[in-house]
DNA sequence: TCGTCCGATTTATATGATTAAACTCTATCC
DNA sequence: GGATAGAGTTTAATCATATAAATCGGACGA
């Protein structure tokens, strides 16, 4: 059973065909998008020795992959029992690799769901965090965004790229480290949502709704800068429930 | 310079001064803590032969450490530019290893009042998803928490433990994988609640607070289980925002 | 029937050798 | 003089092999 092709060290001609900066993180990736899209769903997970192989790599390459697997929480390993996976529930969802992973899944509505119903509880909150404490570096941060949205419009801009990066200013502007965090969940699920939304309305996101968020920040308000941004993800939270009633086809 | 103690492998009598359950644990162990209680802040991380040297162990267990505290985002390691600490925006702040680490410095307000930050952007709207996805099984165990929480009123349970299950069975709930890592998050920042509110009033976490979150939720109503969620937690922020403006000393 | 010991399997650890990557410095060429 | 190509050096990356420790299952014996 030849599940994997070998990693691809330099071959011949000195090329490298990369899946990762070298062999232990082309590995790494290799293997974590495997289970995580299931693929040893079925069976049992490999022997380090069998891995080794099937991937055409040395033990040590092997062994520190599968460490830096079970310090995301996907592997557990121990002697004699062997190298296996552990329950979803133990993985850590917002490590970077392992939400790029699961994005590797079949498209699903219900992980987009899961994404906003994350960002309602997130991002108001962060609006009026940002409210209260944005310094004037934040401030500009955030209102660049707006302004690369607004030339989005006459196309002089990426859309996709200009919210993201809105919505991470704020973020930062919120000026507690765990929030920060949740950059990389937040433009994860903006770029998963385009490919949704867009097939719904015709719609990108709306610039007025974001330009309230910033004023509300703007005048110190921060019951107001919640409830703007709630608004704003609200309405996308509205969109994939009314996607899933209809069952809509997505993809 | 002895940084360290060797992590101890097995002594004369065959016992093992755990500190984790091998060698390579033992090492990211130390390492996670020293990095992030800033051991290492003023001068350069240490090769990988430095390392393995001054704790005492091979560069395979050395490598294996390493490699998990950059898959933390701890670390980053190259040829020739050895290995480094990363600044602390790209740490893994949800990892449980992490968060525990971060316990370890010196007790500060600020981190205690940046997890309540944190917890009142995401327990309020757990709540609110409970109220709508909960099933029989949860509402049980949230029910039984509030229960743990009556019993030590009388000295029966043990108070901090009965609220830790109670805010848990809340967030699995949610029916959110998302919801259900800040598991840790919310214990870890419960424990050391608990040693900080203590010093300010005689009370410990309200009954009656409490078991409004469960009749909301019972109830179906969204919108009431997010409001009593909110106040409760409203009030340790507000708590912390006092101490903080009286400078009050801590531990 | 129960416990103890033995053997097999798999990860854990150690070590030596070699390779590749990345930075520094220098000497050379224009 | 300044850019630039190349040599040299440092450090992680990789490979290979050997040995130790942990644990499971079954055999054996009281």
């Amino acid at each position: 059973m030849t599940l994997f092709a070998p990693i691809s060290k330099t071959g011949p001609e000195g090329q490298r065909a990369v899946l990762g900066r070298n062999l232990t993180y082309g590995l790494l990736d290799s293997l974590g998008r495997a289970i995580v899209t299931g693929h040893y769903d079925g069976g049992s997970f490999p022997t380090e020795a069998q891995l080794a192989q099937q991937h055409g790599v040395s033990r040590s390459v092997t062994r520190e992959a599968v460490k830096m697997l079970t310090a995301k929480g996907l592997l557990s390993a121990r002697p004699r029992q062997g190298t296996v996976i552990q329950p979803a529930e133990l993985w850590n969802l917002f490590d970077p690799d392992v939400l790029s992973w699961l994005l590797e899944r079949k498209f699903s509505v219900d992980l987009l769901k899961h994404f906003n119903q994350l960002r309602i509880a997130i991002e108001p909150e962060a609006a009026a965090l940002a409210a209260r404490f944005a310094e004037s570096g934040d401030l500009s941060a955030i209102s660049a965004g707006l302004a690369r949205m607004r030339a989005a419009e006459d196309g002089l801009d990426n859309p996709l790229e200009a919210d993201i990066a809105f919505h991470i200013a704020l973020l930062l502007a919120a000026k507690n480290p765990f929030y920060a965090q949740f950059r990389d969940v937040v433009s994860t699920a903006l770029r998963t949502s385009i490919r949704f939304t867009n097939r719904i309305k015709g719609r990108s996101a709306s610039v007025p709704d974001h330009a309230a968020v910033l004023d509300a920040i703007r005048a110190r308000d921060p019951d107001a800068a919640r409830d703007a941004m709630r608004r704003l993800i609200g309405d996308v939270l509205a969109l994939i429930d009314e996607a899933e009633r209809q069952n809509l086809p997505v993809e």
